[in-house]
DNA sequence: TAGATTGTTAATCGATTAACAATC
DNA sequence: TAGATTGTTAATCGATTAACAATC
């Protein structure tokens, strides 16, 4: 940030992924060029929002012609960084993590997973998509060798402090954290939480709405 | 609702999911009871939104008391309609399906899970969770003789519409979908859509944040 | 050039915070 | 009763929408 831009809105930043989905499928029906207002209707909000959105990061459209779908979707994409190559590893191979290291969006947003690591003898030199389960005791002699940028926890809440401190005393910069726990460090270590439940509990909400 | 209360703004109900694990985990702790003040500082918001989100309720506090924990919890677990025993099937036995089918944490909150299914003939007949993996065609059947509330979606985007079609048809009330795609139905089926690669991509734009 | 559509400023709306009277 | 803390109104702040001049 050089001071003169005023701070994006973290309700603005949480918008970008879905205009890069939507603009991502634009780009696969092979459609060119796209105005705010044909995207609004689309995406289901107004154009004045979608302009006022993308002119945070400065203007990436054209009078009178509207955006350019691929370079929109690169420029979003270089935004939120999915160009930079950033490396992770996933702590905890039980389901859930077993299911991220298989989920291949996270590749396709420019993720490379590059080490999965349990406490669990049993799992320990399995190979998922690609990729062997290591001993959680080898984590910081394999961080030393690698650069990872990403930590991914997927472990039981009573592990996860551990494993989050020693991934950020090995120098991750970012922590997705799937466990219960909500976890926060200081200002560079980025931390994203995950609650996979909460959206089960906001569908219960909306569903007793639409009963009345 | 009854035409005198005022609608409660969706960015309140996305927060009640964190007060009830925040009140939960008071609750484990044998607390008692807690001001707005105490816990504002535990969830690092401001008393007063504490104070206002949970008078769009009806107000949960005694005047120079407080909240009473469990009775506080009860009563958002209630606004969730956690407490109405919702039962839920799960669509596509995959990683990801398995992962959900596995995670407890949604029946701690109330959900019970019914049913499995899938198309693949390898998975059909396993149990997970203690649950069966039945033939997806035979979903129609089941949900004659099970009452099925909601319908969570674990399958490939390109089957999903189909199966969220049946699901409706037969007489789900909500879906929360996991796929790429974004369902949207009328008013009487509440949707919600989960992209499990967004929290990724935002966790990536605050690394580049904090790298300045 | 005329038409279309952005970028941006101004107006509106809604959400958050502050303040305090009510009351336990 | 005095002290504490809510419930609620009022003030502020920020986000969304509307409007339109700039310009392709």
């Amino acid at each position: 940030m050089n001071g003169n831009e005023k701070k994006v809105p973290a309700v603005v930043v949480k918008r970008l992924p879905r205009y890069y989905r939507y603009l991502g499928e634009l780009l696969k029906q092979d459609i060119k060029r796209i105005s705010s207002n044909a995207l609004s209707q689309k995406m289901n909000v107004t154009a004045s929002q979608i302009r006022q959105d993308f002119n945070y990061f400065g203007g990436f459209g054209q009078q009178g012609y509207g955006y350019n779908v691929e370079h929109l979707y690169n420029e979003i994409g270089d935004i939120l960084g999915l160009h930079d190559g950033d490396t992770t590893v996933i702590i905890g191979a039980g389901n859930l993590g077993r299911a991220i290291a298989n989920h291949n969006t996270f590749e396709k947003r420019g993720f490379k997973l590059v080490g999965i690591f349990d406490v669990d003898k049993n799992v320990i030199g399995k190979v998922i998509n690609g990729v062997e389960v290591m001993d959680m005791s080898h984590l910081e002699k394999f961080m030393e060798n690698n650069r990872v940028d990403i930590g991914i926890l997927t472990l039981p809440k009573k592990a996860v402090n551990e494993a989050a401190e020693r991934l950020v005393k090995s120098g991750v910069r970012g922590l997705l954290n799937f466990s219960y726990t909500e976890l926060s460090f200081d200002k560079n270590v980025a931390v994203e939480n995950v609650h996979l439940s909460d959206p089960l509990m906001t569908l219960s909400y909306k569903m007793k709405q639409s009963e009345e």
